[in-house]
DNA sequence: CGGTATTTGTTCGGGTCCAAATCATACTTC
DNA sequence: GAAGTATGATTTGGACCCGAACAAATACCG
């Protein structure tokens, strides 16, 4: 295992800056680089393989879901993409327009809406997909297999932790304050 | 340094559908995972500290670049926070409209914009980035000092190969072809 | 000096994004 | 079975988001 990597110029800064303060200075660069490299990869994926057949990030992250998971009700399919339900409903849509993905009425419960992949997005995947992959490996180019592992190891441990104990952690720092409502969205009518 | 660690329900499927099929596996959880990491990230942030103070992520990023960094040309910003100049006019527009930072003409370029907190602004950022950091120090929690200095450092690597090599490789990619426009964006007048 | 090319920030179109409100269907309880 | 509760998906308002088009200013070049 290398020693530390070579720090980027806004984080010595954050460093002049807060030096004199108590703060947790790796805990910071762990959040900022995470970001980091979630804008970096997707923005590359984006203008590589997924413009190409005209699929943003998410709607190619939708596809993805339901083509691994085969025809799915639609809170799974925006719980496993990171995203609302209220976007997944446009999303889908989008999608459905395309005829990439179909709708279903669930056969017991009404309430339900199923996800499939149309025979058109069930190709589509199978002709991006490998090209998909072939990007993913070549942004952790610089990365070796038992890197790859840790760096997932540890971002899993991050993604557990905000999961398992995320909701209790907010509720504590309120500590029963009234939970101060998004400044955008609905009003009641 | 543990082994490896539990395999998300999503993860063994994905292996299940592609196992018979090569592709880079321990590079595709990377991906997927850096991308989880920061959505669960990104949230919890949103909806502890910065909730309270009415700010969305991508206003803050921009308030902590310009506060680190001092006045700064906002094409600087944009690429800082990771968003397009663009999107960084509007944020910086609602950023002014609160008051929390200021525009201000270059001296010798006229087509540059400087930006830099106001007095509102630098108060606003001393009293949240102490809460904001706690939560960076809460969401890596399953994590060690070294922990957070191994996944930091394999991020930065990752942002730095899309960065010096991204370019190339998108051109190669194309072999001459046409970049593909985006379908959505303006039009000719 | 007079163009032409480049570099800025801004505008704009289409699309995402969240969470609150709302609509629709199921379940529960009397 | 009617009222009330729970659980779905959808609609909606405001903010973001990118990148192409654009306008303005600067840089380059003959």
């Amino acid at each position: 295992m290398p020693g530390q990597r070579s720090i980027t110029e806004a984080e010595k800064l954050a460093e002049a800056k807060l030096g004199g303060s108590s703060f947790r200075h790796d805990q910071m660069a762990v959040v900022a680089n995470i970001y980091r490299a979630a804008s970096a990869v997707r923005q590359h994926l984006e203008n590589s393989v997924l413009r190409g057949v005209d699929l943003t990030w998410t709607a190619f992250v939708v596809l993805w879901v339901v083509w691994i998971w085969g025809e799915s009700e639609t809170r799974h399919v925006a719980e496993e993409a990171g995203i609302s339900k209220g976007t997944l409903t446009g999303v889908a849509r989008t999608l459905e327009r395309r005829g990439l993905v179909q709708r279903a009425d669930h056969p017991t419960d009404g309430r339900l809406v199923l996800l499939s992949l149309t025979d058109e997005g069930e190709q589509l995947m199978q002709r991006v997909f490998p090209a998909f992959n072939e990007e993913e490996a070549f942004v952790t180019g610089q990365l070796s297999d038992a890197d790859c592992r840790t760096v997932a190891d540890g971002l899993r441990r991050v993604v557990l932790q905000v999961e398992e104990k995320g909701e209790e952690r907010r509720r504590d720092l309120l500590e029963g304050a009234a939970p101060a409502p998004r400044r955008s969205g609905r009003r009641k009518a």
